[in-house]
DNA sequence: TAATAAACGAGACGGTACGTCCTGTCTTCCG
DNA sequence: CGGAAGACAGGACGTACCGTCTCGTTTATTA
């Protein structure tokens, strides 16, 4: 952002975050090893705690250098349908789990913040927050579009519509697939349904 | 439960589970080691090694071990009112969540399981089924009792239910207090209530 | 010595030993480091701190398994003539100090010792002390041959025999010959001759 | 001497040398690090590197810096009396080396000499032979005066009364007391001692 | 008096080794 | 024979330094 006041090696930076894809995919989180990030991105162990602070910060700067591709703002696409909006990103959603290096890091992301208060701060703040921010803004635009009852919580309904597609994918206890991505989408807006509006 | 064919000694068993769920709790999930599990319980490596497959399933053992107390059926309360009911125990489970001991175990599990397939299928077979049993259990009861949709998927209702309660717990972005479960409660129940049921 | 109460592996005491008794001809003893003498032998790292206390302390074990050949007892020769058993002996310690194994070892040892009082004990209870001795009984020998003075102090002749070889070859500020050893001995006598035994 | 041609800041030496000297004093040679005199000089590291090709060199100039106050010749005492002013010097090395600073380099000074010749030569050079040279003329004077043997080796002579000394420091086998000096000063002068000449 | 070039402090870098902790296996000995 | 005890080979931890390499910043002539 600001030009860097520290002298820090953008070289290294970028190959300690491609090791560590790279290592997540290969060997699993568990196994993946500081050491070996450093070993494989030919880069001394000291460079790595130096500007992070564990093995999970690593990876949760990996998983935001995949999505960083994505310039800046995120929006959710608005048709003026909401329920055919949210099943469309839910159903993409489904498919970005799919990808193996996408999902090995966050399965280990998920691991370490289930278990590390810091981290799980840094990742509501760094990765959770602006898509959170981009999901709620369009929701806000449902709910001006009559489209949601005008008194629905955004927040829980945002935690009905992902917190089981998220669960599901952790614990492995059914498939991501769009049928259950339009399930859960049909669901959440029938709780959050304007008044009246009973099919 | 049958008199173990083995000569497995009980008394190992308990000091282990015992002392690992001292020892989580006292220094967190991830520096637990098998060593001081060992060490702590006063019992050989070896032994551990001999009746656990992994730390994460000493932790689900241990875990198991704490809602031992339940004997063999858990059922869920019915007084006729499902959403009463339903907010009882969700407030319930609110609290449970609340002992630093299960709390911690829990955590670890949850980290294991998120990184192991194999442990994965140990949790939903040995912890999860029991009790989403019991909950379907209630929820048909509900549903013939007219106060669901006869023809609402209940497995997706219970997601709906608990999903955002356990995401709200292991990422720590909110309280677990009676406010939200009444709040779940209340948006799932409207998801899948029955035709023409409006307020 | 007695039949070992711990349980230790001799065959990896000795592979430490060779080992390090290579590595430190190989790139000496700065350069010796315990990882390497682990790697190396094929053996942990933690069973060499197990069992020595310091990089010195294992080459000092080195040194000792060195001359460990000689089955127990020191002894010098003693053909009746003192000055003749001593310049033999003066000699064979110059050749032996062309080993280059045995060289390197002991400037590694003289090294360590120099900076560590604790390890300077160990050297002088366990390598220095019985050679010590074995020289002091010949010189007592001697004495009693009326060879010596009768009053002569055998240790600080000792020193002047054995001192200045030691430094020479430490601090490389002359050749180690045979004139050098004969110059020695002849002047240490000449120092402790006695009453009226002049040439 | 001559103005420098170089630029070298005389201030960052000076601070080097001290931080060296104090340094070794507080840690012990074996853990004092060129990172350590650096910092605690307010130097940088280059700056070192640049003027001492290891850190033996630091501590060889450090201690060239202690012995630095005797203007240039170094003369020993000549009241005609050989052996009383060979007690008198050996008895004052003694004291100095009762200095905790001057100790601590030397040792650490000797322990690098006995392991790398390179700094062995400088040492010989810079150190040993001004005050060798020193030590040799009185000597000379002395068996002029016919105090010693008109064909005595003067070199070795000096071993004999040095060796035992240093070696006796080094190794800590016994104090370094007037008693000790004046024994190996009587030594030594019999062994050299001019024909007839016994008591 | 300004330009210029070296030495300077600071400290990041790729590395090596440290000494500790733990893993999972193996062996010994006790009950 | 199960279990407590603990040594073993191995490997990762997080730290300390190594010696090299930029960075800007003095500083001290030389133009």
């Amino acid at each position: 952002m600001s030009p860097d006041t520290t002298r820090r090696s953008d070289r290294s930076r970028r190959a300690v975050l491609a090791a560590a894809r790279d290592l997540v995919v290969e060997v699993g989180y568990p196994r993946l090893s500081i050491e070996a990030v450093a070993r494989h991105a030919g880069v001394g162990k000291q460079t790595i705690y130096r500007w992070w602070p564990s093995k999970g910060a690593v990876v949760l700067d990996a998983v935001r250098a995949l999505s960083e591709d994505e310039t800046g703002g995120i929006t959710l696409p608005d048709t003026g349908d909401l329920e055919a909006d949210l099943k469309t990103v839910l159903r993409a959603t489904a498919v970005e789990f799919g990808d193996p290096a996408l999902s090995a890091l966050l399965r280990g992301l998920y691991a370490e913040i289930a278990v590390d208060p810091e981290l799980a701060m840094l990742y509501r703040e760094q990765v959770d927050r602006p898509v959170t921010e981009a999901k709620l803004a369009r929701l806000r635009a449902g709910q001006r579009a009559g489209q949601l009852h005008p008194e629905a919580d955004l927040a829980l309904c945002l935690d009905l519509l992902y917190a089981p597609f998220v669960q599901r994918w952790l614990l492995r206890t059914g498939p991501l697939d769009a049928a259950f991505a339009d399930a859960l989408v049909e669901a959440t807006l029938r709780a959050f349904a304007p008044v009246g509006d009973v099919e």
